[in-house]
DNA sequence: GCGTAAATGAGATTCATTCTTATTTTTAAA
DNA sequence: TTTAAAAATAAGAATGAATCTCATTTACGC
């Protein structure tokens, strides 16, 4: 089933004009396998514990070309680093809300604001390519314990 | 004039418990005579040449203190370095679209997308603080030249 | 299997930002 | 105005994320 696996995304890498590398397909592997917004620190440390040959560098530029093809997706949390998750369709794109106490990150989507944002770029003769919407404060859970 | 105004700045500071210094009183009235977005070294660098007593140390330092009264704006376009400018009232909040090809930075406000921040914060039992939209794209200038 | 272009590893390098320590300023009180 | 204590500053060292260098290895079309 990993071996499938493999297959697969040494598929989706071509497919996208870039060589298959088992870094590469070892790097989708992690992200497809998770739900949490690693960073570039995070996932190398991740790969190293399951295969010796992995360096930093190819890390951020395996990202780099990733995220150039659209494959996986930065995310910038304004704290110093960039964070990264298996990028989604359209329909799946999600803003966040961000606890300046715990950390936490919720997703959430708004149909609303992004029409509002289409209408914006479109008053100001701008085409977007993407963008970013965080709201910064404190959820829930932090609220009670203060 | 420029008596007044610096007599007026040291006001300020000393109301939000912070100690008047020539730094941050210089500083301020940098930020308050331009509509730019400077990063600290532009600030640094701009504040050396009216005068000849600042360090970058400071510079950050007192950026950091005057971000945390509300007295500037950090803003996060996503290049690795933050800008910054003077706090605008609640109702001068405004957003940002970013141009990939030349930078230009255009601001916008738009209601409607405020509120629905705010009605997304309140499904999430989510209280903001601060938030950042960015549209990143193409500007209009840029379209037409290819 | 072979050759070549592309990718990688290891570590050096860059660049924004933060920290350190000795010195200088601010400010409140005498 | 002088003075003392606390806070801020200058200068440069240190940190940490991200990028670059270059010798070596790998992917993949032939």
């Amino acid at each position: 089933m990993s071996a499938a696996e493999n297959q697969q995304l040494k598929q989706v890498l071509r497919e996208h004009e870039l060589k298959a590398t088992t870094q590469r397909i070892a790097l989708l592997k992690l992200l497809d396998a998770t739900h949490e917004h690693f960073d570039a620190e995070e996932i190398y440390l991740e790969l190293l514990k399951k295969q010796k040959n992995v360096s930093r560098a190819t890390v951020y530029r395996s990202l780099e070309a990733l995220a150039e093809q659209d494959l996986v997706t930065r995310l910038d949390f304004g704290d110093g680093r960039m964070r990264f998750e298996r990028s989604k369709g359209e329909d799946e794109h999600h803003d966040h809300l961000i606890c300046e106490e715990c950390g936490k990150v919720i997703e959430f989507f708004n149909l609303e604001m992004e029409a509002q944002q289409l209408s914006v770029c479109e008053e100001n003769d701008f085409t977007p390519s993407t963008h970013t919407m965080h709201i910064f404060g404190t959820c829930s859970d932090c609220k009670q314990t203060p």
